[in-house]
DNA sequence: TTCTTGATCAACCTTTCGGTTGATTACTAC
DNA sequence: GTAGTAATCAACCGAAAGGTTGATCAAGAA
């Protein structure tokens, strides 16, 4: 599945608001409905299927239909590519200050 | 280290924009000044200052200060809380799913 | 058919974001 | 001191985000 900048931006935003994590939260133990989703929240139903929309555009949550409901699922795929992305700049990072590491402590023992 | 809501917030919307993005990735292999980021963009040098100041907020990167340079230096320490906080929900989906494939897999077994 | 439930669509409003330009601060070099 | 360089501050602007309410659609139940 190709990845591009496009859908980075929209499953970072998507992960920036509160709610819609809490909402990830919840879709982690198993799927749900719009309405039970909506359950903990003191915000309108249509705001919440909003956060859904923009969830589901990130492609972090697919959607089935059953009956009248349609019940959101996460789709755990996407984490591991945006998990993907942070660690590839993370490990180069720590490689730089192992490395720097690395030069103090011969130096200190070279001078110790 | 304590690490609040908000903070996420600020991470991770910090990651939305691929001027962002494209910043951290120049600064994991090594630290920079505001100039030097600034070059490969078409935008002026007080956009990419903004971009930084949220990056900054988001803890995403610190600054030092030398002479009159600014220079700013990647977190990775940061970039493992938000893998972190990814991989707790992946984990507990992918282990749904694991058990759902065992279960499907014992009933096809027995159907067999 | 009519009624109810689950959910979306559409319009609107306020706040924030991402960018610009112009002025200003902080430091170095002469 | 003055000039030059690195970077920020401040004000402004258009576009998008996050929320609301009211109307509508789709499916099952009576």
């Amino acid at each position: 599945m190709s990845f591009g900048e496009q859908d980075l931006n929209r499953a970072f935003l998507a992960l920036a608001d509160p709610t819609r994590r809490q909402i990830i939260a919840r879709l982690s133990t198993g799927p749900a409905t719009v309405n039970e989703l909506a359950e903990p929240f003191k915000m309108s139903i249509q705001g919440i299927s909003k956060h859904i929309q923009v969830l589901e555009q990130a492609h972090l949550v697919t959607r089935t239909r059953e009956a009248q409901r349609r019940p959101v699922h996460l789709n755990p795929a996407l984490l591991t590519e945006l998990t993907g992305w942070i660690d590839k700049y993370r490990l180069l990072a720590e490689q730089k200050y192992n490395r720097l590491d690395a030069v103090l402590k011969d130096r200190s023992a070279h001078s110790g």
